[in-house]
DNA sequence: CTGAAAGCGCTTACAG
DNA sequence: CTGAAAGCGCTTACAG
């Protein structure tokens, strides 16, 4: 497996590699005749010059590489979400390295670290708990690095968001308005602020409101969901629920829950009516239609890429939270 | 964003960078006091040195990096396949690049040519129609690539791929001994081999068969299929399907249908029968307990990884395909 | 026990 | 109009 140099096109055209690199470049302000510019190219053509980026980043210092690290790549939302980053990255000249955390914050490090290793130009994160060092670290050495889907506080690194408490307790407010006798929150044990803003929002929300109904949580770890969540709703459900709102904070939570409720012919939304947080195309094949919070995923992608090319390009110091707008999508799942 | 070198370590520690770099890669033979190695080991750690590997890459022609190029990384059955990947591909030190080629032989193509200029060391890829070309190209230059999922026939690039037409057979045959008046077959209009295998399964089953049953076909292209299954089951189910069978050859094209029979109100297995290719969590929302063929996907990715790395380490042109088994995993679809 | 030097494939300021 | 040369951060055969 032996490629061809800019060396090789030199040799054949008969010019140093200074000219073929110029010309390969475009660079102007270098007076090369045209004709020598066509052979070049054409040699370059002919033998399929492919030009070695890693050779180039060594002396320019831009691998046109980015890194982006999920909790997991096989999660449908962050699937869609690479998707989306993957094509405005393209756009820009940049390849994708992926990698997946598992919420496991030396993991996350590790993931960091051996993306910084290949050069990466910068990096787009779902940081995890516990990864506050590894970040500030990254701040130190002023590495463009910016934040999708969550943040964590008080690091001087952009997060592009969404409003999740905002979204969460308006949400709330109309389930509140439908008069359940009870209101279930299924969301996670954690400490990641996004998680937490989601239940605030529905704390919020239900301690403004004027009726009140009965509320109950059921909060699960991050990962292994579905046992935690079958059992909990069979405690809290019981065989006969009536006049009951579940809100599942995450698609994963929601297709967990959907899942115990068809297995137990719970109908929603006659038996129990149900919001989640978060589009999954496994909606589509339960027999209500869900409504659900979508997030806005392009622009979420679109917004990454373009901070953090701006930040590749000029480094600043910045801790700018971008907060988009999620959006309530009506299903029929709420009585 | 400045980063630190091996020349600052063997500025601190009154060394030679060469003494550095045989410590930090552990080379035995240079015979370096334990004295020397212990400080700069230490002085690597206080500064945090990252080596860079694209210097190294330079020098050892060994990046590191795997690329991968799928159809569509947002697909559950890629982003499933990739995360398995990741894991087989991190354990033998390589970071993984990803992307999409949309079906599209350019696209294809220029992704390959992308991922070739950042010198990945190997590709796994699910290569598109029209992709003959590229591929042979990357033959003829000895780079090591393996073909996951699909293949392309006549090309000396192993492949790892599922014995398609032999559990399609074995399915139909199943569907054949429940004497359904109508068998339908939902597939794509394609020259893809692995999904022809697919149909030619179900052809012969259907051609070997004793009894026969009315059969017929649903073919749509490989993108944009939601209406046009929806169309074309309209037409053939009418309002009152009886005693009919729907195989689905993809999880794709089962949600689609699955979701129009929902719609209409059709129920499985009572008026329809289902049999689906490829999982997805999709299905778990569904009614009825889908019955599918599920294939290995961690021998897929395991496989894969495996047989690049041996390429890697050592080219022969090969075109063994690896033909794993998948299995048919029984719901409740089937009357 | 350690260092000087060449070289991987590029770019670019400088010289002519 | 074009080339010689230095240098990016590494590795490694060779010399001492």
């Amino acid at each position: 497996m032996k490629s061809t140099s800019i060396k090789d096109i030199a040799k054949i055209a008969g010019v140093s590699v200074a000219t073929v690199s110029y010309v390969l470049n475009k660079k102007e302000g270098q007076k090369i005749s045209e004709a020598t510019k066509a052979r070049i190219l054409q040699i370059a053509k002919d033998i399929n010059y492919q030009p070695n980026k890693a050779a180039k980043g060594l002396k320019t210092s831009k691998s046109k590489l980015l890194g982006l690290v999920v909790a997991d790549i096989s999660n449908e939302f962050y699937s869609t979400l690479a998707r989306k980053i993957e094509n405005e990255a393209l756009k820009l000249g940049y390849s994708l390295i992926i990698g997946s955390s598992d919420e496991n914050a030396e993991k996350f490090q590790m993931l960091v670290e051996l993306f910084s290793q290949q050069q990466v130009d910068g990096l787009i994160i779902a940081p995890v708990a516990g990864s506050e060092k590894c970040l500030n670290d990254l701040v130190t050495k002023e590495y463009p690095v910016v934040m999708v889907d969550r943040f964590i506080e008080e690091v001087k690194i952009p997060a592009i968001v969404i409003n999740n408490k905002e979204i969460s307790k308006k949400a709330t407010q109309k389930l509140i308005e439908k008069n359940f006798d009870t209101l279930v929150y299924i969301g996670y044990k954690t400490s990641l602020a996004h998680l937490l803003d989601r239940e605030r929002g529905f704390d919020e929300a239900v301690s403004n409101a004027e009726n009140h109904s009965r509320t109950e949580k059921l909060l699960v770890g991050l990962k292994g969901i579905s046992e935690e969540i079958q059992d909990g709703l069979q405690v809290l459900l019981g065989s006969k629920p009536k006049n009951t709102a579940l809100y599942f904070s995450s698609n994963k939570l929601a297709v967990s829950g959907l899942k115990y409720l068809l297995q137990n012919d719970i109908k929603v939304p006659q038996d129990v009516s149900v919001l989640a947080f978060d589009e999954t195309e496994a909606y589509s094949l339960f027999p209500t239609k869900i409504t659900f919070l979508q997030q806005p995923l392009d622009e979420m992608a679109e917004k990454a890429v373009e901070v953090l090319d701006a930040l590749i390009g000029q480094y600043q110091a910045d801790g700018t939270m971008t907060i988009l707008s999620s959006e309530l999508i009506e299903g029929e799942s709420i009585k």
